[in-house]
RNA sequence: GGGCGAUUAGCUCAGUUGGUAGAGCGCCACGUUUACACCGUGGAUGUCGGGGGUUCGAGCCCCUCAUCGCCCACCA
């Protein structure tokens, strides 16, 4: 046993441990009715990229419950997996397309195209899957899904089929958020605001035919005047004077509400409000007016006749009063158009120039077509101002680029009912989530009910198994699908054609004698894939055995950015398409920021790659270290640095730098590579790391049980299994098993509650503070007395067992390792009836409290045992007597303290090297001595020959100072008649007690000075 | 604009039902006592973001302000 390292080396046993496990099928999960199922589904990770820190903690945690709950003896299943991430991987792939070979998607094609995305997906997969098998993930391998692989898609196909056979998908024109350069829509989630300078334009319309006393234009403003092209309306208020009253109203309540600070401000828009009744009102009074009328606007440049229509989305308080209504380019004007039935006139093309509608302006881009409006109304004189203006512009969060609102045809899911089953899932308590304050964002956002929009303008991803036959009759599908109960169809009324869906086969283009059909080339969501995650990987639309014995899974654990996107459509597909919640629990866990506070991303290049984590600090660091920062309310700030491979200095990391693939060390001036290098010259430098301080917590704390069981295992000799009675264990023995009961107890509940830090803290502390510092140092001159030698053995042997079953999921390999070194010294443990251990720690039983260990009166004496002990320690510290030399000391306290503590005293020996002397109320300061004071004891060091005799008073007198402020304080609480009227008798008693003691702290150190300074003259 | 969370030692974070504050790292001193220097022993360090309030008593409860982060909505 002297072989084994005195530092513990991860690497081996890593690589080691794991195909050991894989060997031994301990992953492999079947269904098996006569146990209890766990399951887990993984989030399946994107393919975009690989994974940092943040998906490392998210693993971490379900490896963490998957490993306990198998412990506990449940036939534990975590499915993995990743995810296609439809717009996300395109468009990583299409950059890197255009980066290096300067080709667009349609240089290549589709079918070429999704090639090039498989390759990248099966790279990064591989990569994605090898990280998690790193950290030990244990995962049923022999399951891992992907989101577009044969059994997904064929449950997407039965989905798609069922809810368009209902009528939950419908198609139809919407505004969407389109993606010039990727030329596809995004959902409002993929769409982020960004603040950039721009220019609010105010132009003017002329009116037709004005009569006299009419206004003989309408003035206008916008902040994309390319858009006028597309008007078919200007609107004004339909009752602008109450319109008014009203923001008058509003102002005046705020106004009300308001601070000091605020009040000049508002009260200046109140007098703009007042100003603007004079001026603007009449204006718009007559515009209503000509509104009702049914007068008309001529639209410059393109000369078109629009009219004026009275709709209340025009605010009287903002600028001129009217706004221009272009409603197939913004979202309000298309509320507008519906409304008041205005036509709608789209003016762009998918790649973002303008079309035909544009006239003149057909085929030139956005900004040169804003450009020549603004050149052209201004030579009109219809230009009325420019202002400077910063503009909050939405981009993609794909291609970064400016989103433009389009009319589009689409696909859709209808919400209300679904939404409405998947909020009640949630209130009833069917689905509950952790911790509950994310369940109102829940709620909300699904009691908008807003439809899905479910199609994307994409190669990569599930084809919507669509069909159009625009010259078919019904009677020819009727004829043709004849006896099919797999193809379903419908009129498209607006489009004058007819939709074929298909359930599992896709349909030839001659399907219908006669006519061609044309497949739908958009593709699905990628969370439509998503959603159904964990009933697709068991086999759902089949009745399969893991379908039925695994679903509902046990427990979902993700991050909060996607309960809405994902926890909440998987929600409502689990309900309609298997009539049952997909998971009984969430649990949503902190974020992993950077060191500027920001969360990691793949976008931002700021993930910490978790393998540099492993190779540097071992995976069972990584993993414990996250688990012991996941606590309830708090984000983890992660700040790192780069460890320069040349000199080893720790560089820092900044914003710009840590998306670079080199870097050049600040110390030494040496390159090294990152995680981003991709090109062979970058990939030829030496790889620096990406590292954090905030690991060797974690991975000091695996040092420290790595020489705990080097400690147990040299000490292990002769070890002979046997029953041990309650009579032959020891003081230590009694206390150590007694709290092993209560932390085995408090780390279960932990687990069980998802509350991580609390786990992880419970058993950093036990192992090390207890079992360490106090049981392994206690025990040692036991393991040398050869007839408590046996007893103490067991007893080690047992807690060690027992610290290594509930460390292990949190730190797998370490313990794994362990384990097997203590099956050699070891083999059969248990201190009731001893058994042969299991070959893996990972299948051994999760320990279960023995509540009858539990003792009280042990622990208090060892609570004031350890009390004594660091007084001592102080005191030699402070008088500087080397540890070397014996102390003698006598204990001033009650009679039951004393017999507490009196059989104690060897081990005041041998972990103090001091002698007590006398115990009880008779004990008296020595004339040379320290002291020290605890609760109801005081504490005598005699120092004949030893005492510094300074040091010691200057210590005195601070202490003196210090209880004498006790002292007042508590005198003046004690004073106070509300105290002793209001507060409870025993708070007051307590208090009485505590100053009692206070002061006669105070008196017997009153007495020490006098004493010292007696002798000193 | 609405909501959620945060603000505690130099840094990163704990803090149970309200009873005058803790950990790890860092810092200082001492120490190589055969499990461990990725260690041991001891020490120093806080107007618990500001201001009000409730209470005998507030880090904890209430109000308010400030700052940071996230989510949702909106911005002709």
């Amino acid at each position: 046993m002297n072989d084994l390292p005195k530092q513990y080396q991860h690497a081996e046993p890593e690589q080691r441990l794991f195909r050991f496990w894989e060997e031994r099928g301990y992953f492999h999960s079947e269904p098996d009715p006569k146990r209890k199922p766990y399951t887990i589904v993984i989030p399946p990770p994107n393919v975009t990229g690989a994974l940092h820190l943040g998906h490392a903690l998210n693993n971490s945690l379900q490896d963490i419950l998957i490993r306990f709950k198998r412990m506990q003896g449940f036939n534990a299943l975590w499915m993995p997996g990743t995810d296609h991430a439809g717009i996300a991987t395109q468009a990583v792939v299409e950059r890197r397309l255009l980066q290096e070979e300067k080709k667009s998607r349609h240089d290549l094609g589709r079918e070429k195209l999704v090639e090039r995305i498989w390759q990248w997906k099966n790279d990064y997969e591989q990569r994605i899957l090898g990280q998690l098998k790193r950290m030990g993930c244990s995962c049923d391998w022999q399951r891992t899904r992907f989101t577009l692989d044969d059994v997904c898609a064929r449950a997407v196909r039965h989905t798609f089929f069922k809810l368009f056979q209902e009528k939950f998908i419908y198609r139809g024109k919407r505004l969407v958020n389109w993606d010039t350069y990727l030329q596809t829509a995004v959902s409002d989630d993929e769409v982020y605001h960004e603040q950039v300078k721009g220019h609010f334009w105010h132009m003017k319309y002329p009116v037709i035919d004005p009569r006299p006393g009419e206004p003989t234009h309408v003035t206008i403003a916008t902040t994309r005047p390319e858009t006028m092209l597309g008007d078919t309306a200007v609107a004004v208020h339909p009752d602008p004077a109450k319109a008014l009253d009203r923001a008058e109203a509003e102002l005046r309540q705020k106004l009300a509400a308001a601070g000091d600070k605020e009040r000049p401000e508002l009260e200046s828009q109140f007098g703009a409000l007042a100003e603007r009744r004079k001026t603007v009102l009449p204006t718009l009074v007559k515009l209503r007016n000509m509104a009702l009328a049914g007068r008309r606007l001529l639209l410059p440049l393109v000369d078109r006749e629009i009219p004026l229509v009275a709709d209340e989305w025009a605010k009287p308080e903002l600028g001129s009063g009217c706004v221009k209504i272009t409603p197939a380019h913004d979202p309000n004007d298309y509320e507008v158009g519906k409304r008041q039935d205005l036509p709608m006139v789209n003016i762009l093309n998918p790649d973002g120039t303008l079309n035909v509608a544009a006239g003149a302006y057909q085929g030139q881009p956005m900004l040169k077509a804003r450009e020549r409006v603004v050149a052209e109304m201004d030579a009109l004189g219809l230009l009325v101002e420019v202002e400077d203006r910063e503009i909050d512009l939405a981009h993609s969060d794909r291609s970064k680029t400016p989103i433009e609102p389009y009319l589009a045809d689409q696909w859709f899911v209808k919400m209300d009912q679904l939404a409405q089953s998947a909020m009640d899932a949630v209130s009833d308590g069917r689905v509950k989530i952790f911790p509950p304050r994310y369940v109102q964002g829940y709620l909300d956002w699904l009691g908008e009910k807003r439809d899905w929009p479910v199609s994307r303008q994409l190669w990569w991803g599930h084809q919507i198994p669509i069909w159009y036959a625009p010259t078919a009759t019904e009677a020819d599908l009727q004829k043709a699908f004849a006896g099919r109960d797999d193809v379903v169809w419908r009129r498209d009324e607006e489009q004058d054609q007819w939709l074929i869906c298909a359930r599992e086969q896709d349909l030839a283009e001659d399907s219908v004698p006669g006519h061609k059909l044309a497949r739908e080339q958009d593709v699905l969501d990628t969370w439509f894939s998503s959603a159904l995650w964990p009933h697709s990987t068991l086999g759902w639309p089949e009745q399969t055995p893991e379908l039925k014995y695994y679903y509902p899974t046990s427990a979902l654990v993700t991050s909060r950015d996607i309960i809405t996107l994902w926890v909440a459509r998987m929600v409502l597909a689990g309900l309609h398409n298997v009539g049952e919640v997909p998971f009984r629990e969430v649990f949503i866990h902190p974020k992993i920021l950077d060191g500027y506070g920001e969360g990691m991303s793949k976008s931002k290049g700021n993930g910490v790659d978790p393998i540099d984590v492993m190779e540097k600090f071992g995976a069972d660091a990584l993993r414990f270290g996250l688990a012991h920062l996941t606590t309830e309310t708090q984000d983890v700030r992660m700040p790192v640095e780069f460890e320069c491979p040349h000199c080893h200095k720790l560089v820092e990391q900044t914003k710009k730098n840590r998306v670079l693939p080199r870097v050049k060390c600040t110390q030494c001036g040496g390159e090294f590579s990152t995680q981003w290098a991709d090109k062979p010259e970058d990939k030829a430098l030496p790889r620096g790391a990406v590292v954090s301080e905030r690991f060797e917590l974690a991975r000091n704390f695996c040092n420290k049980l790595w020489n705990a069981a080097r400690f147990a295992l040299l000490n292990l000799e002769g070890y002979a299994p046997a029953a041990v009675a309650d009579a032959e264990l020891s003081v230590e023995d009694r206390w150590i098993l007694s709290r092993l009961t209560t932390v085995t107890d408090e780390t279960t509940k932990a687990l069980e509650s998802y509350r991580f830090a609390d786990a992880m803290r419970q058993l950093y502390e036990f192992a090390w503070d207890e079992f360490c510092s106090f049981y392994v140092e206690m025990v040692k001159s036991r393991l040398q007395a050869p007839q408590e030698r046996g007893v103490a053995q067991r007893v080690l042997a047992h807690v060690l067992d027992a610290i290594l079953r509930l460390l292990h999921p949190a730190a797998p390999f370490i313990t794994e390792e362990i384990w097997q070194l203590l099956a050699g010294a070891a083999p059969e443990r248990g201190l009731t009836a001893p058994a042969a251990a299991a070959e893996s720690v990972m299948i051994a039983d999760w320990p279960k409290a023995e509540p009858r260990r539990h003792d009280a009166e042990i622990e208090l004496r060892f609570a004031r045992f350890q009390e004594v002990l660091r007084g001592l320690r102080e005191i030699r510290s402070r008088q500087n007597i080397p540890p070397k030399t014996p102390i003698r000391f006598s204990a001033r306290c009650d009679a039951a303290t004393a017999d507490l503590l009196q059989p104690m005293a060897t081990y005041f020996a041998s972990m103090a090297n001091a002698q007590g002397t006398v115990w009880g109320p008779q004990a008296a300061p020595p004339a040379t001595h320290a002291q020290i004071n605890l609760k109801d004891l005081e504490l005598f060091v005699d120092l004949e020959g030893l005492i510094d005799l300074d040091a010691e008073m200057a210590r005195l007198e601070k202490e003196r100072g210090r209880l004498q402020g006790l002292i007042a304080g508590k005198e003046k609480k004690l004073s106070n008649a509300d105290f002793l009227a209001r507060a409870p008798a025993d708070v007051v008693e307590k208090e009485r007690a505590a100053l009692d003691d206070v002061r006669s702290q105070l008196a017997s150190i009153e007495q020490s000075l006098t004493e010292f300074r007696r002798r000193k003259r």
